[in-house]
DNA sequence: TCCTTGATATAACCGCCGGTTATGGATGTG
DNA sequence: CACATCCATAACCGGCGGTTATATCAAGGA
């Protein structure tokens, strides 16, 4: 029913050649190949297209009648390409676990348009299993996303750095405290996100900081309404930033600041290999953003 | 690097309804066989499609530059096959063993081309060793064929009845003769058309008049260029129709009458199953041809 | 005359594509 | 909480799109 573009080009070439085998050589096949390819497309449409000839092959009237057509649809379907081309180079895939908040994203699309008229953010939620936030699978071009993040194949600039809260069940034995130290929660339950998450599972596990002393995780979170559940019905404490304080202030879950934790950082990351002309100027706005806003407000 | 118009046609099918399920029923295939296409053409174009949600999936920026260019070509491939279709209505195939001759051909084309202006015929020439000279193998819409043919599958029009002559070298000792009977060529060495030509092979040979006296092939023969050869060269013999006589007239042939041999018939055959519209006209115009001929020159 | 050359067709083979069914996981809903 | 819906994945299978090797045939040259 359908016919395959290449066919059409196969098509294309005999009829400019006039000869299969010719025509097989300028398009890089053999030439039963190119015979057989013919042969099926003839019997798809079931018209001959060529007159074979002991001294080659000459277009048959319904060849004829197609020759236009196929190129029009090569023409249109190298236009097609080159628009995509085109469209990928304004495109940029933003990925993010929750929102990266903060008011930063706004600002930043304002900016780059007014910079580049026709480029376009494109946002995609990524499941937090992922770590990388599709930059691993080269599903995105940029991602915002926490450190740790391994150095060599990735980079970034740094969007926040915001201490880390604990959040517990208002019921909690700790909640009447204006804050509390990492030993005060070495004993108690957390939630830990999914394994895969790797080194940033272990980072809001605050591991390193335990040092030898042992976790216990009560259950593995996957995204922001599932943590403040398990939060708010005391399965477990969860180590947040405390720019994302807001989405869990509702009233079941208190967050208090953990002293002696250093504080988190949120970065917009990308892969070293894959920096096209539009990712670098948004990398710029991004970082000018934030830079200015830390000359404002001194944390 | 070139795409499948079906894939274009399930892209289209995904984008307007915005569900791969959907989308999969309106084409009759299963849901993990569009998914899967789909994920070849987003792989193949490096560029996403479609945001995959759990509520359906929705156009991508890529996705929405590709529908237009891919409307058209889904578009111009309808148009190219329309177009095809309508061009095949109206040409005609014509097999033939040698060129018919008699002025036949100029003729006819003339009057078709008047009743049908955009009609066209396609004359292939076909060994003779392919007794039904194309028709079998549909790749013919008609055929000049000499009888016998079978009844059943086929179907004719007589273009011409002409006597039988035999071709023999200047030299050969009947060639003082004003005719021949076939009792003196019983011993007499024969050229034969390929045995897969069947019983036209056996007809010019005279084989059902000769009775029981056996014939002696002396060579097989594909084309009249062969032919003459043979013949000229003294090989052997060759029956032919009196109608072809010019061109064996070459000085070193004689051709004589066999008094007692019944005429050729020369005659347009067709596929009883396989008559169009403009199949129909032409042998309609044939007839005529040749009914008015045998008035205006009655033998 | 024979051999070579160059054209297309055929055959056997092989990896991948394009479909299937079965199944799982995520999401919204009664 | 069960259920329906939607998309993704897995395993499987026939056929397509390529390969090399070979046949056939027409044309041309020593």
């Amino acid at each position: 029913m359908d016919v395959h573009v290449r066919d059409l080009r196969y098509f294309l070439a005999v009829a400019r050649e006039l000869s299969f085998t010719r025509a097989a050589e300028t398009l890089y096949i053999s030439q039963p190949a190119l015979s057989k390819q013919i042969r099926a497309l003839e019997r798809q449409l079931r018209v001959s297209l060529f007159a074979r000839e002991s001294t080659g092959a000459r277009l048959s009237r319904a060849g004829s009648e197609l020759v236009p057509f196929a190129e029009r649809m090569v023409a249109e379907w190298e236009a097609a390409k080159a628009a995509l081309a085109r469209a990928s180079d304004s495109t940029l895939v933003l990925g993010m676990h929750t929102s990266p908040g903060r008011r930063v994203l706004p600002e930043v699309r304002a900016r780059l348009v007014a910079a580049c008229p026709d480029a376009v953010l494109e946002l995609r939620q990524v499941a937090w299993a992922d770590r990388t936030a599709g930059l691993a699978e080269r599903a995105t071009d940029a991602a915002f996303v926490w450190l740790p993040l391994p150095q060599p194949p990735y980079r970034w600039v740094t969007i926040a750095r915001e201490p880390r809260l604990v959040a517990m069940a208002t019921g909690h034995p700790l909640a009447g405290r204006e804050s509390v130290a990492l030993a005060d929660l070495l004993d108690e339950p957390f939630l830990a996100l999914p394994a895969s998450a790797g080194p940033l599972r272990d980072y809001w596990l605050a591991l390193e900081e335990r040092g030898t002393n042992p976790v216990q995780v009560a259950a593995e979170i996957n995204d922001t309404e599932e943590t403040y559940e398990a939060v708010a019905s005391g399965i477990g404490l969860c180590l947040l930033a405390a720019g994302n304080a807001p989405i869990f202030a509702r009233g079941d879950v208190i967050m208090l600041p953990v002293r002696d934790l250093s504080p988190a950082e949120l970065v917009l990351a990308w892969h070293e290999r894959h920096c096209p002309p539009l990712l670098e100027t948004f990398v710029g706005l991004c970082a000018d953003v934030v830079d200015r806003r830390t000359k404002t407000e001194p944390t």
